[in-house]
RNA sequence: GCCCCCGUAGCUCAGGGGAUAGAGCACCGCCCUCCGGAGGCGGGAGCGCAGGUUCGAAUCCUGUCGGGGGCGCCA
């Protein structure tokens, strides 16, 4: 049985005397106690009375006397609210002996779909696939860790023309992709690409290939095969270094729609959602100025109904009842539009909820477009690499994970190698190291034989203080498995990690005696767990030491 | 031209109806016989602009300016 939250205790008793949500919040000051109540004023407006007489009566009907200090108004008509410190010590103790550390389990927990990553195949990751690789981990291990059950599907892009022009060129250059890695595949892209706009007839050659491949030429596909092996190589080598869930059970391509897309287009087009457009089959969405584009005039099939086709896999084989994208922000208008066609076509039923999170680009310190020195677009492993000119592989990991999450995730983000891997400041580093020293202290306290089992006091203001954000850390995170916004955890994070800097100060732990220092070992053991645990979810890695 | 996102301190970012708008970095001044000072305390400095809704607006609405992005057969 998880914690029941401070917060939500406290709502429960004021709802019942105020017959009205009290929209509890955390207190804006320390003299306004830890948290206040806005709702005398709300009722004061229906009632048309003076808020304080409207917030006197409450504070007469209210009965909180077990959990708080006497209420307080104050201002226009605020209830002020004091935590009794027994309580605090209750709640600290709660999350020491939960073994979710106070995370709550979703009360209604789903089957989610999270696409995220999508890399694509003979191509190395690039700049914006760091962003999408670490939220998508991020959403995969807070819905997790709620309860629900989640399937990651790595979109990659392994179907399509380019496979024409790559497959010719191997043939052409007799090449022996045995000894080709992919950042030699890469290469190979590139030398087609140019070939391919250079020499009509390689052009057409390629184009007959495409169509070889989707026949099922066999030595077409065997060759299309090797390209995906070696570039799962590459991929799987990019989530090592970067330490996300991510595995090959994950991979879902492109190329497993491709079955799917003709019976979609004539389903479509048969119950007339679809119509035939300027010679391509077409889905007008009101609200939308251009269509969707099933398929186009030469009888291909483009992105749009291949993500239709992912929503009604994943709806109906996957049985999905939340579906997540994580894609940057610029497709949100793409993904708003399937979404639509996916809803008129019965594929997405209501009971299913379909959200892109779109992320913004990731820029240099000159606020452009994040480049290599050299001026070059940019490779994932180029920006770990710059993080690790600074600090050490695991802590640059960590850097570069917390300044992508701890930010809006629709906003550009500037990547400051130097800025987040400083150990001072709101960085992931210096997480790390609140986690690292209030661990030593734990290490020492063992190794001196003190036990501690039961936090029972908590007299100074620090404790309090810690005591307080632990309550909150399960609504905190159960709010990102709501909305997605990991900011919110990095900030909360941030909050308790400073917090303890603060108690560090004020509060000896080994040499205080007695019942407080068992209770400060306590709180310090139950920080502990939730700086890393809370680090957990980010995907970021909480050592014992630095 | 239409649509989407974003304008908060010198810089990087929180806050998204509620009290005197917060943090980090940088800068200045204090605090070290102290479990990890990779700290703590204090200081200066800010909601792009104009209307509107509201008891109350950084927050909601409209307009406007500025930046970024998207607008039929690429993903």
């Amino acid at each position: 049985m998880a914690v029941l939250s401070l917060i939500g205790k406290l709502t429960e008793r004021f709802e019942a005397a105020a017959g009205t949500d009290p929209e509890l919040r955390p207190a804006t000051k320390p003299q306004f106690g830890h948290f206040q109540s806005n709702a005398a004023l709300r009722l004061a407006k229906d009632q048309g009375r003076p808020p304080r007489e409207v917030a006197a009566e409450l504070v007469a009907r209210i009965d909180v006397a077990d959990l708080c200090e006497p209420l307080e108004i104050a201002g226009p008509g605020f209830i002020n609210i004091r935590v009794r410190a027994d309580v605090l010590a209750g709640v600290a103790n709660d999350v020491l002996h939960d073994p979710a550390a106070g995370i709550d389990v979703a009360e209604d927990p789903g089957r989610i779909v999270i696409d995220y990553s999508s890399p694509n195949v003979a191509k190395l990751m690039h700049v914006g696939h760091l962003r999408t690789t670490i939220i998508g981990d991020c959403f995969h291990r807070v819905l997790d860790a709620t309860g629900n059950t989640v399937i990651a599907q790595n979109h990659i892009g392994d179907w399509g023309r380019q496979f024409g022009m790559l497959i010719e060129q191997v043939l052409e250059e007799d090449l022996d992709l045995t000894g080709l890695d992919l950042a030699g595949l890469e290469e190979l892209y590139l030398r087609a690409n140019a070939h391919l706009t250079a020499d009509e007839a390689f052009a057409d050659r390629s184009r007959a290939r495409v169509v070889a491949l989707q026949a099922g030429d066999t030595e077409t596909n065997a060759l299309w095969q090797q390209l995906i092996d070696i570039s799962k190589v590459g991929f799987n080598a990019t989530y090592d270094r970067l330490g996300v869930l991510l595995t090959d059970d994950d991979l879902a391509g492109e190329s497993m729609y491709n079955d799917m897309l003709a019976p979609i287009c004539e389903d479509l087009e048969s119950r007339g959602i679809a119509v035939v457009d300027d010679g391509a089959l077409v889905v007008f969405v009101e609200g939308f100025d251009a269509p969707a584009i099933l398929r186009n005039r030469h009888g291909g099939y483009g992105y749009d109904v291949t993500d239709v086709a992912a929503i009604s896999y994943r709806v109906n084989t996957l049985h999905a009842d939340r579906l997540v994208y994580v894609t940057d922000a610029r497709q949100h208008q793409h993904f708003l539009l399937v979404f639509e066609v996916a809803r008129m076509a019965g594929y997405l039923p209501k009971s299913v909820t379909a959200e892109h999170v779109g992320y913004g680009m990731v820029l240099g310190t000159d606020g452009k477009p994040f480049s290599t020195r050299k001026g070059g677009a940019a490779h994932l492993d180029d920006l770990l690499d710059r993080a690790e000119e600074h600090v050490s592989r695991p802590i640059a990991v960590a850097a570069v994970k917390y300044a992508d999450l701890s930010n809006q995730l629709q906003k550009d983000y500037v990547f400051d190698a130097e800025r987040m891997t400083q150990t001072s400041g709101d960085t992931g580093p210096y997480l790390q190291y609140a986690h690292a020293r209030v661990t030593r202290i734990l290490a020492k306290a063992e190794a001196e034989g003190i036990a501690w089992e039961t936090i029972t006091v908590l007299n100074e203001t620090p404790e309090h203080n810690l005591a307080l954000l632990l309550s909150r850390f399960g609504e905190v995170v159960s709010g990102v498995a709501e909305d997605l916004q990991p900011h919110k955890l990095c900030t909360y994070l941030f909050e308790l990690a400073t917090a303890l800097s603060v108690f560090y100060e004020v509060c000896p732990v080994l040499t205080a005696e007695g019942d407080v220092r068992t209770s400060r070992l306590g709180l310090c053991s139950a920080v502990r767990r939730v700086l890393s645990r809370g680090l957990g979810l980010l995907g970021i890695e909480a050592p014992d030491h630095m």
